[in-house]
DNA sequence: GAGATAATGAACGTGATCGTATAATTGAAC
DNA sequence: GTTCAATTATACGATCACGTTCATTATCTC
């Protein structure tokens, strides 16, 4: 409901808001909760400090945000569409392909990395992630899966155990060396492996 | 070569070196490097900070002491023993519960998931962990299954990508989970799992 | 141009922690 | 008991970053 109040002030720079959460994920999972600086994070985003607590009370506050902006983008790539053709080895392999493509990417690694070690201060940092990624990540792959159960595509089983099957035989060891190496994740390579994985999937499980 | 030389004064008490490295390793790998206090660890293993300062030169020397002590711990348990018996699927089941067992322990999650943060900053951290850890597991395993493969137990293949997919198939989802949960990894549950993910290699891979 | 709010820059108080210096104490070997 | 390094308690300087204050400037509506 629009009041129809018109302020007749400076507005909010919005633009302003997308560049200080830029600049903070990156000064937050680079250097840690603790360690990033606030002054750097002004400077970068091209911000004055006083804006940030202007806009974010605390530190703690800006964190939140950054976790929660990052969290909803998440959200919504792990979302497995429904299979409309019969060709259930593609459809897996669409979606693994689409998994493989985000969690790739530089800044999601960063994300990962330094929410697992934070959600050790602060645990209900580390639910938040859980609830909009790797949770949701399983719900929706073991319904794909019950869904192929049904249609005959595999045989019965435990399908939220598959789910994590296929997730394994996806990553392999590559998303695990990747938390660790400086050069990150080699998403070609990780792309071309996803039709094996769900090739050695299939023979575990198909019909 | 002992010189033979008897010092007449007091020696270094060895067990405070432990005590500092054991308070250290909790203090670094529950707070990060950053944050962790070098008092906080004085106080906890009961020492003087100023003995601290006097075995290691500094909190960058103290850090890369308890990672180097961490590294050889898991150095050694990553080492797949030669198959005895005939039974590889049993052999496999063993191997996996080994590791299972050693990477669901509360220091060690703590220990994995800081140094991947850390690694942002200190890249020869993570490949010293990496060494130690990943990429011997990996070499282990892949010795493993050539061998396996040499004596007709498994399918050819690419045995270090199928190292990966044991690997992925053991772990599934719960040690992805684990990273972000305060509670940490269900040791009882994984080490259930085993068995069942062996079986499924074995279905994909197996003659 | 007037009014009003957003944003800036610079300075400050506060608290924490690294690393050092110093004097005093401990304790094993002789 | 003497010797002498190991160890301790304490205090200190230096640095750094959070969060605040305040005067000034920029920018929008009317």
């Amino acid at each position: 409901m629009d009041t129809g109040k018109r302020p007749r002030h400076r507005p909010v720079d919005l633009a302003k808001r997308e560049a200080i959460l830029d600049a903070a994920r990156h000064e937050f999972f680079t250097h840690g909760f603790a360690s990033a600086s606030i002054e750097t994070i002004a400077s970068v985003s091209d911000v004055s400090k006083v804006t940030i607590y202007n806009r974010f009370k605390t530190k703690e506050a800006l964190f939140a945000a950054v976790v929660d902006r990052e969290c909803t983008m998440m959200s919504a790539v792990f979302i497995a569409p429904d299979a409309t053709s019969t060709d259930f080895r593609a459809h897996l392999i669409a979606f693994g392909e689409t998994v493989v493509d985000f969690l790739t990417q530089p800044h999601v690694m960063r994300f990962e990395r330094r929410i697992g070690a934070e959600a050790e201060q602060r645990p209900e940092v580390g639910e938040l992630f859980l609830d909009a990624g790797p949770r949701r990540l399983r719900r929706e792959l073991t319904r794909l899966l019950e869904d192929a159960v049904a249609k005959g595509a595999i045989r019965h089983c435990d399908c939220a155990l598959a789910a994590g099957h296929l997730y394994g035989l996806i990553c392999g060891f590559d998303m695990f060396f990747a938390r660790f190496s400086e050069s990150g994740a080699d998403k070609h390579q990780l792309q071309k492996q996803v039709p094996d994985a769900v090739d050695r999937f299939l023979a575990a499980y198909g019909v």
